[in-house]
DNA sequence: CTGAAAGCGCTAACAT
DNA sequence: ATGTTAGCGCTTTCAG
């Protein structure tokens, strides 16, 4: 099927080579490469002939061809489990920006609904035109980690910081993020402070809940098991969370959410019960996203530099990339508090 | 480089191919081929010798290569223009699930950054591993839509008809949808009813205004102007388009978004000037994304089968991989009126 | 039913 | 500096 004809006889264009540039330029295919892959050892009479039959021709690089032939592909793989509001979105720009001021390309993978795949899928991917593989909060990366390694194939973790293993990663300080958001809290006067998690596999929302026992511990203040609840990064499951810490007969006076979606949520929840805030109920975030600053009360959280972590794990890849054998790095960005409207030193008549 | 060593020497592990396979097999590696591909004259024996090779060895299909070869990729191209909110995810869940059931893979690219060079990143594409593609909600798409054409490139439009190209195309039925919902606006006894509008170079928030104007029309109520206010999509532009609206001296009693996102925005200027919902306002969005049922009061849309959606287009989409000279078809799928608290009869007094 | 062999478009030695 | 050539891993004729 040299001509690819389509299935009903119609015909595909025929694609436009380099050897087809080559002829039009009057060189060796050879050479039209070196132009196209920036080389030396071209003459800038033969280059500009190259360029101007590439431009008239309207050639574009076949990256299958390329990647086959063992040249780099300038893409990168993007993995995540599912595309969830703006905390991607962030993250995302930032990695597009960096990858696209090196001229790289973005190829972004959802595997949410394979679990029981992904290591495969991994490898597949591996295979294919990336020349490096970035990870987002990965769920069970430890399937797929290994063959990474294994491939040598130049891999970052955005926001998983795992620390049994030792994996090139950028995060947040989460750890210190939310003990900086307690030690808010606890100046404001709250000691019944409740804790909503993030999905506890995470090593940022384990870090997080690490950041609340220490806060309270280095006030001397005993941790209180029912004052924590277990959420999932979501909404709904924020609210739910909060009508529990909320219906406690001796209710907390502030709620630190894991992150700010959930922190949306306990605001629902909080308002469902007629309490006003900030003034009956204290509420921090986690995250800050865009959103954030919409809200009423605008969220008080702590900030996580997303984009600036999208970013750095992307200079971070480029770099093993190039260098494969490179150190492994893990990066740990500052988080900062954001004192908005959603928290108010606690009075003494409530 | 045969070998393929990296920089500081360290080697690849090579990749297990066809060949191995075959070997391991003791058969031809076209026979392996055959056996990959499902196709016919492959004796059961050696089929199934064939497949232990292949799963004794973790072998997994090099897609350049095949591609390159002419044969089919099973993957096809998601593009967007950037990731914004559960609006894409939903779509994209839709699509996901479509390909997944028919073991096609999916690539997502993000554009928004390259709004210049949208044709040549197309044409790249084209020539890359997808079989087909998919865009979603694509704002400049006049240039690109060409080369696809040109090159008999399988594609579908998501959310977007533009009147004017025979593009294959899913959408809702936006000017039904925005019209169903000035309708039980109107039979609320609303008559000054604001209007904030999307991006208006999308052929969705122009179907949606028309809405707009129809139903008012229909009721004979005359436009006013004054009433329409151009937003983009976006809560922060929903919440200054809102505060415009409310402004007015002779106020709405009720605005109509044209999404879900943007009628959070006008939630909270709403708020913020004192208003009570849906009491002193009643607010109508469009979309119904998930967050919709979470805020309060819980947001009264215009529902739009955005999963369904997705599915649909990957189904069409499907369709043109295996017949690419198919009948150019242009789905619209059914929106309907999701009425839940924010929205309340005008009462007499107000 | 199966193997041999010719490319797909490109990169990277290897010559010249 | 430039051309020649050998594959990359795979699909698909084309012969048996």
């Amino acid at each position: 099927m040299r001509q690819r004809e389509t299935d009903k006889g119609g015909q595909m264009a025929r694609e436009i080579t380099i050897v087809d540039v080559a002829d039009e330029a009057g060189v060796s295919y050879a050479t039209v490469s070196r132009v196209i892959n920036n080389k030396a050892h071209v003459s800038p009479e033969k280059r500009e002939r190259v360029l101007r039959a590439m431009a008239q021709l309207g050639y574009v690089v076949n990256m299958q061809a390329r990647s086959l032939a063992g040249g780099e592909s300038r893409v990168v793989g993007l993995l995540v489990d599912y595309l969830s509001s703006s905390y991607m979105d962030e993250i995302i720009r930032g990695i597009d920006e960096a990858l696209d001021a090196e001229n790289y390309d973005l190829m972004l993978y959802t595997t949410h609904r394979r679990k029981t795949k992904e290591s495969a899928y991994v490898t597949k991917l591996t295979r294919g035109l990336a020349d490096g593989l970035l990870l987002i909060l990965p769920r069970n990366a430890a399937a797929y980690l290994d063959t990474l390694r294994q491939r040598q194939f130049p891999h970052v973790i955005v926001d998983y910081l795992n620390n049994k293993q030792n994996v090139p990663s950028v995060s947040a300080t989460n750890f210190r993020g939310a003990y900086d958001a307690m030690s808010f809290l606890l100046s404001l006067g709250h000691q019944r402070i409740g804790f909503i998690t993030g999905t506890m596999e995470l090593g940022s929302a384990r870090d997080r809940l690490d950041g609340y026992h220490a806060a309270l511990k280095d006030h001397g203040i005993p941790a209180d098991p029912h004052l924590i609840s277990e959420g999932n990064f979501m909404q709904p499951q924020g609210y739910q969370c909060a009508q529990e810490l909320l219906s406690l007969s001796e209710r907390p006076t502030a709620i630190f959410a894991s992150n700010d979606m959930m922190a949306f949520g306990v605001m629902e929840a909080a308002r469902e019960r007629g309490l006003r805030l900030p003034e009956d109920l204290s509420i921090v975030g986690f995250d800050d996203i865009p959103q954030a600053s919409y809200v009423h009360p605008a969220l008080t959280t702590i900030r996580q530099p997303l984009e600036e972590m999208g970013r750095s794990a992307a200079h971070l890849l480029l770099k093993y990339i190039a260098h494969p054998n490179a150190e492994i790095e893990r990066i740990e960005l500052p988080t900062h508090l954001i004192i908005r409207e959603s928290c108010q030193a606690l009075s003494f008549t409530s």
